[in-house]
RNA sequence: GGGUCUGUAGCUUAGUUCGGCAUAGCGGCGGACUCUUAAUCCGCAGGUCAAGGGUUCAAAUCCCUUCAGGCCCGCCA
């Protein structure tokens, strides 16, 4: 296909109309248009009408999606943002001049303004029996077609809103992502969280293991990243004494494509002073329920014919014990040795790389049991090894308090008792600090100057984050996250030489196109 | 990174097994039609068969390379 950013694609005999039109003297897109009513508005205003003509008038304006002429008389689909309504439209009443300019200039994927009153047709369709037309905006790009719409998966991400003007189920899609983001905040607005926004572009990378993004800072003549968590600023806050505070973040991560990841990718991130990480889990379900039945109505939610149960009390299960309930191996009854027996005959791959009981854990756990975690489960206590910025357990020597929420066998939810003790993170930064050296490239980088935040010290605090593209997946059904996502990271078309800044200073001193 | 499937008109697609004039519907253009709703009816135009190369008398079809995408696996909390 061709990249619609580099070519354009223009209809000839839409753009001979736009000529036509101008030539005699009707503006293609003109400023404005005096719109009193949405169709939502006149749909719910005229529900009871009946066949006869409303007496009060309206006034509404939108795109044609399907023109059906009948000659002296003709029926039109008009859809705004809200939604779409019939328009009729006849010769004796709209006048020969009004009536040839619209068959002649007008056609499906123009934006026109109506003005008329509303009626039933015979076959019970509401109906605007229109009394003017005004064209607000000639489309010169050809709609797809009108009945089988765009299903060409690839040009839908490409062409976001080519799939938004004709996809009702995308548009209703990314209403509900909408939806849920404001809904994020005003659950946490009420419980006298505040939201902030953290730097994005970061000196040093930190938060969460992954590769980053880098970028480069001409004046300042250094590298900078591209955040891939917003953590360790806002913990930052809570040592500059903002008890609740969150963010709702978008992420960058130098990793691969697939249907659970896109390069950039959206989570809230929660810290509350004085809680640990299990009000942070019960935080979570709230949330989670609030969210659910505010968006679905109901606590129970259908993904790929699944029921997944959002009811109040979710499973919770320590990581040891899941991997005992779904394996029905009791990791810490086996030496090391056995283990690596055990893990050789399930055919986990680097059953070979484990040296510790923790690390077998782990092993099963990501290897067997994380895709089973259908129903909404959260796993608890975690190996201090890929634990970094978590506060070791209060009982259980070599974990830590941590937890995350499995649902469909996705990871949605991380979270845990901030390590608020500086020396023993500076110790766990240095251990990651180490796997970095020996070629590790998501180990965390050490940031000194977090290190010493926390030396001003920190209350103790919960964390959570949360990832919302994958809940926005779950709450519309949608099994992948470019379609959750409005415009996914796609690889480029075009051939040719990167644009890069200095190429674009050198061509008659334009500007750089930014994109 | 591996496997696999896909790419044909603006859109939705037939044709690929087994090589033989490039299909249709919608949309567009022209015409008919004053309550249709994927309106209907008649006619016309519209193609770099993703790109490049090869085999062949002949390639959308077979072979190779490349590009993009979907799905699965791996990697990645």
């Amino acid at each position: 296909m061709t990249d619609p950013s580099e070519i354009v694609a223009f209809d000839e005999t839409r753009l001979d109309k736009v000529r036509a039109l101008r030539e005699n003297g009707v503006m293609p897109y003109p400023h404005t248009f005096d719109r009193k009513n949405t169709i939502q508005e006149i749909k719910s205003r005229f529900a009871d009408i009946t066949h006869e003509k409303s007496v009060d008038s309206v006034s509404t304006a939108g795109r044609l999606y399907i023109i059906r002429n009948h000659g002296k008389t003709l029926f039109a689909d008009l859809g705004d943002g809200t939604e779409k309504i019939q328009l009729y439209i006849r010769k004796n009443d709209v006048g020969d001049a009004q009536f040839d300019f619209f068959n002649q200039y007008l056609e499906r994927g123009d934006f026109v303004g109506v003005t008329g009153h509303v009626f039933r047709t015979k076959l019970g369709e509401i109906t605007i029996w229109v009394d003017t037309i005004t064209l607000l905006c000639k489309a010169v790009c050809p709609l797809p077609e009108k009945f089988h719409g765009l299903k060409d998966i690839e040009k839908r991400y490409r062409q976001r809103y080519v799939d938004l003007i004709v996809n009702d189920e995308s548009r209703q899609t990314f209403r509900n992502r909408s939806r849920i983001i404001s809904l994020i905040r005003k659950f946490l607005d009420e419980l006298g969280f505040l939201e902030f926004e953290t730097p994005i572009l970061q000196p040093v990378d930190g938060g969460a293991n992954a590769r980053p993004f880098t970028s480069y800072h001409n004046c300042l003549e250094q590298k900078l990243f591209l955040r891939i968590a917003p953590e360790l600023y806002l913990k930052r806050l809570a040592v500059g004494g903002f008890e609740r505070v969150f963010e709702i973040a978008r992420n960058f991560r130098n990793e691969d494509i697939d249907t659970h990841h896109n390069p950039e990718f959206t989570m809230v991130e929660i810290y509350w002073a004085y809680r640990d990480f299990r009000d942070m889990m019960a935080l979570t379900e709230d949330f989670l329920t609030y969210i659910v039945t505010s968006i679905c109505g109901t606590d129970k939610v259908t993904f790929e014919d699944t029921t997944i149960n959002f009811g109040k009390r979710l499973k919770k299960l320590s990581m040891a014990d899941a991997v005992k309930e779904y394996t029905g191996i009791d990791i810490f009854t086996h030496t090391v040795e056995e283990l690596r027996t055990l893990a050789q005959q399930n055919k986990l791959d680097e059953y070979e790389k484990p040296q510790t009981q923790r690390e077998f854990l782990v092993l099963f756990f990501e290897g067997m049991v994380e895709e089973k975690l259908i129903q909404p489960t959260f796993i608890y206590d975690f190996p201090v090894e890929n634990s970094p910025l978590a506060k070791r357990h209060r009982e259980k020597e070599g974990f830590t308090e941590r937890f995350e929420l499995f649902i469909y066998g996705m990871e949605v939810a991380n979270g845990f008792s901030e390590l608020n003790d500086p020396v023993d993170q500076k110790e766990r930064f240095e251990a990651q600090d180490e796997k970095r050296r020996l070629g590790d490239l998501e180990a965390q980088m050490i940031d000194y100057d977090f290190i010493n935040a926390l030396g001003y010290g920190m209350p103790p605090t919960g964390g959570v984050g949360i990832g919302i593209d994958r809940l926005v997946m779950l709450l519309t059904n949608n099994n992948s996250i470019k379609e959750v996502i409005l415009f996914p990271s796609m690889k480029k078309l075009t051939e040719g030489e990167e644009e890069s800044e200095e190429i674009a200073g050198t061509k008659n001193g334009q500007k750089p196109v930014s994109g």
